[in-house]
This record gives C-alpha cells, sequence and structure tokens, in this order.
RNA sequence: GGCGGCAUCGUCUAGCCUGGUCUAGGACACAGCCCUCUCAAGGCUGCGACACGGGUUCAAAUCCCGUUGCCGCUACCA
C-alpha cells in the first residue's frame, strides 16, 4: 500500500446543462477519493471562449451539492490560470518540443476535408514546422495570429495501464502534432488538462472512455514535460435505450429534470454508481456509507451500460418506503407547496406527516405525493366518475349508506378498530358482504377506489367530516 | 476510411484473471399465485442470456485466434 495521498477531480465544461453521464463521472470520482480518505477536486474547463457560459457552472455545482457530490478543493477555472499555462508553455519553447503554426482553421478544415475525400489521412501534415527561420520571423511580423503545436513521434507505440481497460496501446504514427496553445492565447483541451492534472496534484484521472483517445495525446505532454502522469480509469459510457449516446430523445439527460421529476438524491446516487460498478454478490440497495466503503474501481466493467428508468423508479420508490415521513414530506415541500396543500414557508403539519405515512408505500416520486394525499387533507374533494360509477350507482348503495350513517353517529372514539368491529357487526345483522359496504363508503368519503384502507380513511378524516362527505355523495351521486 | 474500445437474460449485472462446484446466480421489467376492504407494499413461482466460427483441453461463459456487430475518437470543442 502507498502512502499517497489520493486526487481525483471531476471536470465538467460549462457549456450546457449537468449531463447525468458527466454527473455518474462526478459520483466515481467522489466515492474513489472518499473510500480511499483522498480529495475531490472541482475544476471548471472553461477554455472555450465561444462556448462556455457563466450562467451554467452555478447550476453545475447546485447539481452536485444536491446530490451530495461536496468537493474538498475548487471550483478552480480555467480561464484564470492563463499564467499556470503560459509558464508551462514556455518550458516547451526552451526544451524545442513545440512550434508555431500559422495555418488558419479555415485552410485547415478545407485540407482536412479534401484529404477525408481522398480517404487519405486526415491529420496535420506538419508544414509549418518546415517553415525556414527567415519564413517565421517574417510570419511573425507579419502579425498573423498563430498556434502553438507539440511535436510528436512518428513511430513506435504509446502505451498506459487503464485501471479499468487494462493495457492500451496507440501506434504514435496515428497521433500528429496537435495544437496545445491555440491562437487567442487560451490552451486547448489536452494542455490545459495536463497542466491542471499536474499542478492540482491529481493522482486518478477517471472520466469517460470516450476521452480514451486523448490519453497518448496528454501522455505525450506529460512526457514533454518531463512530468509523471497520474493513473487513468476510463469509465465505459452511458448509453440511452437505443444503444446511442443518451440524448434527449431518449429520456432525461440534465441532472435538473431528474431533481425536478421527484427523485431522491440518495436514490439517484444508489442507482448511478451501479451503472458499470457491482459488488460479488450482486448488492442493490445501499446505504451512502456503505456505497463509499465498497466502491472500488477495480470492480467496475468495461462495457457501456444504458440508463433504464424503470429500475430508477423501482430504487426511487424503495427509498421512499425507507424513509421517515418527516423527511418524506421535507423532500416535498416544493411538490406541497405548488399543489396548495400548505402555504409557501408554513411550518408542516403533524397531520399532513400522518397522511404521507399512511400512503407511503404507493409514492414512486416526490411528485406523487400530493395527488395521493390531497383527499385526506384538503377540505372538498372532487368525486372520481369511474369510482361513482362503479360503487356508488349500484343498487342497494343507498340503503347501506343510510344504514351505517347511525352506526358512525354512534362510535365514540372513531378509531379503526372500533369502526372495523361496528362494520362487520351490521355486514352480518344485513347478511350482506364486507365488499358491499367498505368499497361504497370508501368512494363516498374520498372519491375513489383507491387510498388506505377504509377505516385508516375514516379514523383519518374523524366523525364529521365523514359523515359530511357521506351525505355529498348520498345526495349527488346515489340513485 | 484510419485508430481505439466493447461484447452474459429486454435492461443493470455476478461468474471470466486462478478452466470443472454454471442444467449460468441476483436485481429491474413482465406473467401467475399468495396475502387482502381498494390501490400498493411484501412473499413465492415462472419467462428469459454466455454474439458467431474455429482451436487448446478429459473438460471453456471462463484460455487462444478469427469473424461480425455496436460505440467512441479522428478540431485552434471539451
Amino acid at each position: 500500500m502507498s502512502t499517497e495521498k489520493i486526487r481525483t477531480r471531476f471536470a465538467p465544461s460549462p457549456t450546457g446543462y449537468l449531463h447525468i453521464g458527466g454527473v455518474r463521472t462526478a459520483l466515481y470520482n467522489y466515492l474513489f477519493a472518499k473510500k480511499n480518505k483522498g480529495k475531490f477536486i472541482l475544476r471548471i474547463e472553461d477554455t472555450d471562449l465561444t462556448r462556455s457560459d457563466e450562467k451554467f457552472t452555478r447550476p453545475i455545482m447546485e447539481g452536485l451539492k444536491w446530490l451530495g457530490l461536496d468537493w474538498d478543493e475548487g471550483p478552480y477555472y480555467q480561464s484564470k490560470r492563463k499564467d499556470i499555462y503560459d509558464f508551462a508553455l514556455k518550458e516547451l519553447i526552451d526544451s524545442g518540443e513545440v512550434y508555431r503554426c500559422f495555418c488558419t482553421p479555415e485552410e485547415l478544415a478545407q485540407r482536412r476535408e479534401e484529404n477525408r475525400q481522398k480517404g487519405g489521412d486526415t491529420g496535420y501534415d506538419g508544414r509549418c514546422l518546415r517553415l525556414t527561420e527567415d519564413e517565421q520571423a517574417d510570419l511573425e511580423k507579419s502579425g498573423l495570429p498563430y498556434a502553438w503545436r507539440i511535436k510528436t513521434p512518428d513511430s513506435g507505440f504509446i502505451k498506459f495501464e487503464d485501471l479499468i481497460k487494462g493495457e492500451v496501446s496507440f501506434p504514435a504514427d496515428t497521433i500528429h502534432d496537435f495544437v496545445i496553445l491555440k491562437s487567442d492565447g487560451m490552451p486547448a483541451y489536452n494542455f490545459a488538462c495536463v497542466v491542471d492534472d499536474s499542478s492540482m496534484d491529481i493522482t486518478h484521472v477517471i472520466r469517460g472512455d470516450d476521452h480514451i483517445s486523448n490519453t497518448p495525446k496528454q501522455i505525450l505532454i506529460f512526457d514533454a514535460l518531463k512530468i509523471k502522469p497520474p493513473r487513468f480509469a476510463h469509465l465505459p459510457q452511458v448509453h440511452g435505450i437505443d444503444g446511442k449516446r443518451l440524448s434527449k430523445r431518449t429520456g432525461a439527460v440534465s441532472l435538473a429534470e431528474y431533481q425536478e421529476k421527484g427523485y431522491l438524491p440518495a436514490a439517484l446516487r444508489n442507482y448511478l454508481a451501479l451503472l458499470g460498478w457491482s459488488t460479488e454478490d450482486s448488492q442493490q440497495l445501499f446505504t451512502e456509507d456503505e456505497l463509499e466503503n465498497k466502491f472500488d474501481l477495480s470492480r467496475v466493467g468495461k462495457s457501456a451500460g444504458v440508463f433504464d428508468i424503470e429500475k430508477l423508479n423501482w430504487m426511487n420508490g424503495k427509498f421512499i418506503r425507507d424513509s421517515s415521513a418527516s423527511d418524506l414530506a421535507n423532500e416535498a415541500r416544493p411538490w406541497l407547496e405548488a399543489a396548495g396543500i400548505i402555504e409557501k414557508g408554513d411550518d408542516i403539519s403533524d397531520r399532513i406527516k400522518k397522511a404521507i405515512e399512511l400512503e407511503k408505500e404507493k409514492f414512486m416520486l416526490l411528485s406523487d405525493i400530493p395527488s395521493k394525499i390531497d383527499i385526506l387533507i384538503k377540505d372538498s374533494i372532487l368525486y372520481d366518475t369511474k369510482a361513482v360509477t362503479k360503487r356508488l350507482k349500484k343498487e342497494g348503495v343507498r340503503d347501506v349508506l343510510e344504514g351505517i350513517i347511525p352506526i358512525l353517529q354512534k362510535e365514540q372514539e372513531f378509531t379503526k378498530d372500533g369502526l372495523e368491529k361496528a362494520f362487520r357487526v351490521f355486514c352480518e345483522d344485513k347478511g350482506i358482504g364486507a365488499g358491499k359496504l367498505f368499497h361504497p363508503v370508501r368512494v363516498a368519503v374520498s372519491g375513489r377506489t383507491t387510498g388506505p384502507g377504509v377505516f385508516e380513511l375514516l379514523e383519518f378524516l374523524g366523525k364529521d367530516r365523514v359523515l359530511e362527505r357521506i351525505e355529498v355523495a348520498l345526495k349527488e351521486y346515489v340513485e
């Protein structure tokens, strides 16, 4: 065991919302750091001045926090670290590892297209490397903007040992001299990434495997800088149900959407952890501590996974059922307010918590809560047409309901046990099946065929409201 | 096209390194049954996979080679 202090990082670029695949990458970085008592660092990769926007950094950070992925350091912004990249570039200039390139992006794109048509190599042809010193000086004097390219070897192999994929090897001649400093003065991705990973002492680079072909380029930069590269772990991709990269068409892709739909952070974390990682016994449900203790990069799979919303839904319901009514009520506050079940800023009453407790096993999402408990909380209810037809517009219902009223009135305690006993006796006396009474009563007092057990329902509503609703039902719906 | 990665139930996966205990285990979904005043929850049962083709071996999901398929990269984007 080395005593090396583990440091991981999540490095999103602020060019849009927080993608769910990115969130999983962040989670794995976080878990790996926690598991090894290391540090998790947040770095914002905003070197693309045209696509980056400050307005995206906030939702990214809020999303991470919501999921419980708090970072130990940062956020560092690459756009504010220009001096560091310039310094590294200076080193490479001094050691002769880089050269100026005066080709414009347009020229490059055109040449690339031509080469592609011809079916040839699309990489940079190294023409600026062949510029004579005089030519170079002239071009520079003319004020033409230029970029810096790194010299890459044209024979041999670039290999590295990936913690997940094993040994990965690239023929060097497939990697052409690439730009490390753009003509606007900003570092290109691979350069900024290398300089930062090294200056931030990142020990393990854990990222999506769409970066695997960037890795040899980065290794080349590390080598040129004479720095030992970190360890790499390339995570398999997360795909949509169509097997392609996750896209809007195949479901929600932004973390915010899951939050808005009523998923619990703990459930999403659990689900995402299992999308690519597993324990030997295939354990499905984890507490936060278990996740941090059991997570292990060596047990991350190699193949891409499909994001399965059905399983997430099940897991969310599972976590909801395991939550206390009081915690649930607090988590559900935004939805309760939106539904008018509580006023903005009000305390959540014990009555609401009790209602949540009664219906807890039926929620899949937090957003399901209001529509399930409203019949218990609101003053007036809507009668479902189908429920009315099925249970109230039947022969004998009037007799039964009218007959039960005095029984209800007589009930002093109005507890579920007492009520049940009274109801069963009533059925016995009348010689009718329990269903003949229970079903109409449920619909009469709740307007629905579904909900808590009738006696829990009656007890919760209380005598006055029960009687009142039965009267309404009798008057409006029963024939 | 070139380069790279990947391949076990519909989906997430265990097993593969260290061949036999695998008539391939778990979970979601689906179907049925049980429980039951409804809806759920829960329990039980069922359906369902080693991509294909060659080797190696007494024995292969596991090792080797090839084929196919899928995905990614191939930018002065990250």
